[in-house]
DNA sequence: AACCTGACTTCGG
DNA sequence: TCCGAAGCCAGGT
């Protein structure tokens, strides 16, 4: 665990790393979850930079809409794949249904 | 310290 | 429902 880190920024990655197969998180929730309501930037830009490097089950983030944020080309085919692998649905217009799929601990 | 980045979100039209 | 603009944040340079 790095130290030059805000808390808010440990405790995103922590709940990342928490989020259970076949359920998502979106950029928003953790950015609250987190304890900075307004920090959903943030949180997508640690996984812009960081997901790899820290090991963390990046796929499992998606944008508030259900929608998958990665642009294709960049990863977003292989984020839907691993979703659907791990049983999340996306409906014709690529969406996933957050009611059904959003991890809600507690 | 200023400025850029970035896989966001919300609000108006 | 589809844009564009405006907010917001923290890490990296």
């Amino acid at each position: 665990m790095e130290m030059g880190l805000t808390d808010f920024t440990r405790r995103v990655l922590e709940l990342i790393r928490a989020i259970p197969r076949g359920r998502v998180a979106t950029y928003g929730q953790l950015a609250e979850m987190a304890g900075n309501p307004l920090a959903a930037r943030q949180v997508a830009r640690l996984l812009h930079s960081s997901s790899e490097r820290r090991g963390l089950p990046w796929h499992r983030v998606v944008s508030g809409r259900g929608e998958i944020s990665l642009p294709p080309g960049r990863g977003g085919e292989e984020q839907r794949a691993m979703l659907e692998a791990e049983g999340v649905a996306f409906d014709e217009r690529g969406r996933l249904d957050l009611w059904r799929f959003r991890w809600t601990p507690a």
